[in-house]
DNA sequence: CCGCATCCTGCACGATACTG
DNA sequence: CAGTATCGTGCAGGATGCGG
């Protein structure tokens, strides 16, 4: 019977984790550093134009916290680091890839949507 | 030759669909329904405890907008609605289920990094 | 049963200035 | 180059009460 099949009930920890992973810049990040292996801060800072220093910092840190990224000295003086895609993190490339590949296919579809909700809306 | 893969490039558009998508409480709504076909309002409260009437119905109009549930009116009175999966909302499952999947698989990768990460910051 | 209207609060994020 | 520190703010989302 139905079984509910496999049951992908989703947990606090499930929804905590996708949220640090899925949030406004990560996907970016995450994105960048499996396509390029390994980026400097302030080449992340260039391929990233719309993020702030701070956001930048925030999120390298929060994904390196969780695994997803190495954070490599690579000299003291002058000061240079490195920021390298993790394993666990690569496992996330194609999900993402995924993802992004998704919403590029359905994005007229929602557009539409969209419109047809709006409008019909409006006629009140 | 790297050309880059498929270049999945982030624009504004993905990240707002995406953050509409994503959020806190749609990804719960969109598994119900995808697993159940349709429910009720109050189906969904008892199905997702934690929800706040208030969250569950902007969730609602803004999955209904995006074209991802409908929203069908049952009877008049007493008034009964119901959420049902659209086709588009629909083909969003087994990325869904993709994603709960990698959580589920990676969480102890996860955990172990943080405790490492935070062992390790306690040490200064 | 299915919502809408308000009030309120935290906190994510931007802007800006400073440091080794 | 690679960050830390601080201030200001919008707004997502909880709590609560009302209404057809």
């Amino acid at each position: 019977m139905q079984e509910t099949e496999n049951a992908p009930v989703i947990t606090g920890d499930h929804r905590e984790l996708l949220d640090q992973l899925l949030d406004k810049w990560s996907l970016h990040v995450l994105d960048q550093l499996c396509e390029q292996g390994a980026l400097r801060f302030n080449e992340l800072r260039r391929a990233i134009p719309t993020i702030t220093q701070k956001s930048l910092t925030s999120t390298l840190r929060r994904l390196e916290r969780n695994g997803m990224i190495d954070r490599v000295v690579l000299s003291d003086r002058p000061v240079a680091v490195e920021y390298r895609i993790a394993p666990v993190g690569h496992s996330l490339q194609e999900l993402i890839d995924a993802l992004l590949r998704w919403t590029t296919t359905h994005l007229p579809d929602v557009r539409l949507a969209r419109e047809r909700f709006d409008a019909e809306f409006e006629e009140k």
